[in-house]
DNA sequence: CAGTCTATGGTTAGGAG
DNA sequence: TCTCCTAACCATAGACT
């Protein structure tokens, strides 16, 4: 009675979308259990119906950027055993750079608060909106986060299709 | 005969253990059903197993990173219309100072390409380091993430708890 | 469409090797 | 510990409202 579901793409919008909303919440239900089972840090997240908010598991967006986080943390401790001396030593110039640029990253964070509490915005402090604060910054890293992996992607194609001509004459 | 699977932390280390391997690769297989079945973007993380490489889909955490950054960026669309006035305006120094610091960021990436091309590490040019830079800049990345969110729960901390008369005295 | 129902296929707990 | 097995449970495709 039941077809053997085959595993493609469901051309049937309707039916298509069904399947979508079931499984969704099915999967999210299943990461919550394994999470809870195992006492493990899980994150799911599924897009689809549009463009708006995708699936989430944990419900809580900040949890699921605990995940993320971490999960963009790992491999840097990962990698650095695996790399060359060269790249290595790279990658500390780059590294010091990028300390550098903390630094004045929270510098600005911490300006922009005295700032607003000496203009006596006291109202605004009450942790509401210390919770937009950090919301604000938040949103604003996965912005920066994104522009930077364009710059990458940018930089990666700029390198790979260097006009022949120019490249051949430098390296020489 | 088999239990109803209490939804609670499995005490027992061994079971536990087995229960997480058998559930993270279904749920694996199942958020790939999902995606290739309604066609929609999607991504799971899976920690356990002492530290080691997380469990993903898609396999690839290159593909992993497409997702998140998607939705890293989503909600700094979604919220900047709520937001109120003040806000807002706080949000846009904010952000202009962030795009000085990228614009930095980007000048030193490229100093050191240049730096690296003019010493004659030509040989690292081939693809291969071209592909290993990128990792690394994402691994930067990272790690900045991780500690400008550490930061700025510091911050948070600091200013929901302030020494009570030093406060008072600031508010005055 | 959005729910509800239910037979079925798929996932998995528990046990054995 | 891992793999294989199988009974049992659970998620869900399809039909109906």
């Amino acid at each position: 009675m039941r077809k053997k579901v085959k595993l493609a793409f469901i051309i049937q919008n309707s039916s298509r979308k069904a399947t979508f909303n079931k499984r969704k919440s099915g999967l999210l239900k299943m990461v919550n259990q394994l999470s809870i089972l195992c006492g493990v840090p899980a994150c799911a997240i599924i897009y689809g119906e549009n463009g708006s908010k995708p699936g989430l598991w944990p419900p809580s967006p900040d949890e699921v950027r605990q995940v993320i986080s971490k999960f963009l943390l790992m491999p840097a401790m990962e990698q650095t055993k695996k790399m060359l001396n060269q790249e290595s030593f790279l990658r500390q110039r780059i590294a010091k750079a990028e300390e550098q640029l903390n630094r004045q990253r929270r510098d600005n964070r911490e300006r922009e608060v005295t700032d607003v509490m000496y203009r006596g915005l006291g109202g605004l402090l009450e942790q509401g909106w210390l919770l937009g604060l950090s919301m604000l910054d938040l949103n604003d890293l996965g912005w920066a986060i994104d522009k930077t992996l364009h710059e990458i992607v940018l930089l990666k194609e700029k390198m790979s299709q260097p006009k022949e001509a120019d490249n051949v004459r430098r390296m020489a």
